[in-house]
RNA sequence: GGUCUCUUGACCGAGUGGCUAGGUGCCGGUCUGCAAAACCGUUUACUCCAGUUCGAAUCUGGAAGAGACCUCCA
């Protein structure tokens, strides 16, 4: 069997995978960068809920505590020119004549209720940076008193260049110097401020008509975006916490400035794991709001994109993520989904064909090694399409047992059925969606159709019985005949 | 322009030196009143060029193409 020490992960702070060695035995600390609440969630932001959604289970799995924490980013997060445009969420409220905060709230809502029917759990603690505006404040300050800020105009910046020189090299994160940084930054507008163009907004004074600011030693104004994660992964996980996440688009500059504000302030590495996931690509092309080629993830539950083919269950959604690695990109297509959907259908039939599986004196395969193949392959980095692969072996296995060609002890049946549960709900958190609440009412209602249709057949009404298949065809409901009998199943 | 990554069969997608990844699709077979499902079998691979090696999709060098970041972004 697997434990803790098997679990490795690739860190991108070095650049490598490496043993997983969490800094206080036992109990794991885990901060993600979650949503700017100003539209619908996509197919990205699944992504990215999904990747750590596993991790969390996985590091559940193996024993651990863990305290999960993903933000939801409300204000000080600028649009266009990093600081210098307006924010987001107020853009938007004031677009849609409402408060940023009912704004805010509602996306909040819609992304949790698309992350729920994704089956992610819901992280321990989730923080809204306008909720932590003192912890931001306090995190300038410090900055302020050791110099490695300036105020200007009332509102104050990171002097990058001083903590590059002084303190430690920016950019440690993205693998990049700040001679390539100073080389390669564009000229952007409402940069006279700052002494630097890379220097980054820590608190930015509020024009009069900006409706959401606060009272702070500099100027009425808000947070500059970094700031949030820093202070509140502080304040929930403490000085040092073991996994900080979010998109690979997070690397530069959003992480970089947040362990350069974070070693500045309190001289702490934030984290000592960091992990990102890949995008999803649309026609080849990264999925983003910006570039507007993204699809909600509402859109993908009621197959109402023009790209889409049909709706997709949510299921179906999380298992094509699952069957590429979180750190390749993934491309969206119809073809891909429906192959994912087809591919989950059977592993879900498979599984519940264990339990009527007949018991031998022997195995013809070795059940064991197929799971502990499995548990090892997301024990490597969270590597699930393999972990799937040998799900789809054991699939095979469970079909050849239920049709007499191949044999399974009683002992290993068990062990089969409790592993394989344990592996689709409690890690890969693939749920049979067909329990709905009118299960009961179908199943009556089948049973008596299918007792008829049985009676038809028998009497070789063969009419009848393929009258009742095909008018039940389109609405769901498929028939299946085999020697043993007749079976159904919602499509 | 700078930094980095990628290029696998009809499609998706694993894989850091030798052993069939896997899924979906196609085709054939078993089964079946028919169909579906299931199972078995089969098919099409590693962008190109050169090198290292007994042996490379996997390592090195070069070429071409694509993408990401450098600006808000999961």
């Amino acid at each position: 069997m697997i434990n803790k020490k098997n679990l490795t992960v690739y860190n991108t702070l070095k650049g490598i995978k490496e043993e997983f060695i969490p800094i206080k035995e036992d109990r794991v600390g885990m901060y993600v960068c979650g949503p700017t609440v100003y539209g619908e969630a996509h197919l990205g932001h699944a992504r990215s809920a999904i990747t750590f959604d596993i991790i969390y289970r996985v590091l559940r799995f193996l024993g651990y505590n863990v305290r999960y924490v993903r933000n939801f980013t409300d204000v000080g997060h600028l649009v266009a020119d990093a600081d210098d445009g307006d924010d987001k969420v107020e853009k938007k409220a004031q677009a849609e004549n409402k408060e940023p905060q009912e704004v805010a709230q509602y996306y909040e809502m819609m992304y949790l209720k698309s992350t729920d029917a994704l089956n992610c759990l819901r992280p321990n603690i989730m923080p809204i940076a306008s909720g932590h505006i003192i912890e931001q404040i306090d995190v300038v300050k410090k900055l302020m008193d050791k110099g490695l800020a300036y105020e200007s105009e009332g509102s104050v910046y990171f002097d990058v260049e001083k903590y590059n020189k002084e303190i430690k090299p920016y950019g440690i994160l993205s693998h990049r110097t700040l001679e390539d940084t100073m080389e390669n930054s564009r000229e952007l507008s409402g940069q006279q401020e700052k002494k630097n163009p890379f220097d980054f907004a820590l608190w930015k004074k509020a024009p009069k008509e900006h409706i959401m600011k606060w009272e702070s030693p500099w100027s009425l104004g808000f947070p500059g975006w970094h700031l949030e994660c820093t202070a509140m992964g502080r304040k929930y996980l403490g000085a040092e916490f073991d996994i900080h996440g979010g998109g690979m688009d997070l690397v530069f500059p959003h992480h970089d400035c947040e362990i350069a504000q974070s070693v500045g302030a309190f001289g702490d590495m934030p984290a000592k794991y960091w992990l990102h996931n890949n995008m999803i690509t649309i026609e080849g092309k990264k999925m983003g709001k910006s570039y507007n080629n993204f699809i909600t993830l509402t859109e993908m539950f009621n197959g109402t994109h023009p790209l889409l083919k049909q709706a997709y269950n949510p299921m179906t959604i999380r298992f094509f993520m699952l069957m590429a690695h979180y750190r390749s990109t993934l491309d969206f297509s119809n073809d891909a989904l429906i192959a994912a959907e087809k591919g989950l259908a059977r592993l879900m039939e498979a599984k519940a064909k264990v339990s009527t599986l007949k018991e031998s004196n022997e195995s013809s395969f070795d059940v064991h090694k197929i799971i502990d193949d499995a548990l090892m392959a997301v024990c490597d980095d969270f590597n699930t399409p393999i972990m799937i692969a040998h799900l789809f072996d054991l699939c095979k296995h469970i079909n050849s047992v239920s049709d007499g060609k191949e044999n399974i002890t009683k002992e290993d049946k068990e062990y089969l059925q409790q592993h394989l549960n344990a592996i689709l709900d409690d890690i890969l958190g693939i749920k049979d969606e067909k329990n709905s609440n009118d299960t009961g009412v179908i199943e009556g209602l089948m049973n008596l159709i299918m007792d008829m249709r049985a009676n038809a057949r028998n009497n070789k009404d063969y009419a009848t019985s393929d009258k009742i298949r095909d008018a039940l065809k389109p609405l769901g409901i498929e028939i299946k005949d085999s020697k043993e009998g007749a079976t159904w199943r919602l499509v």
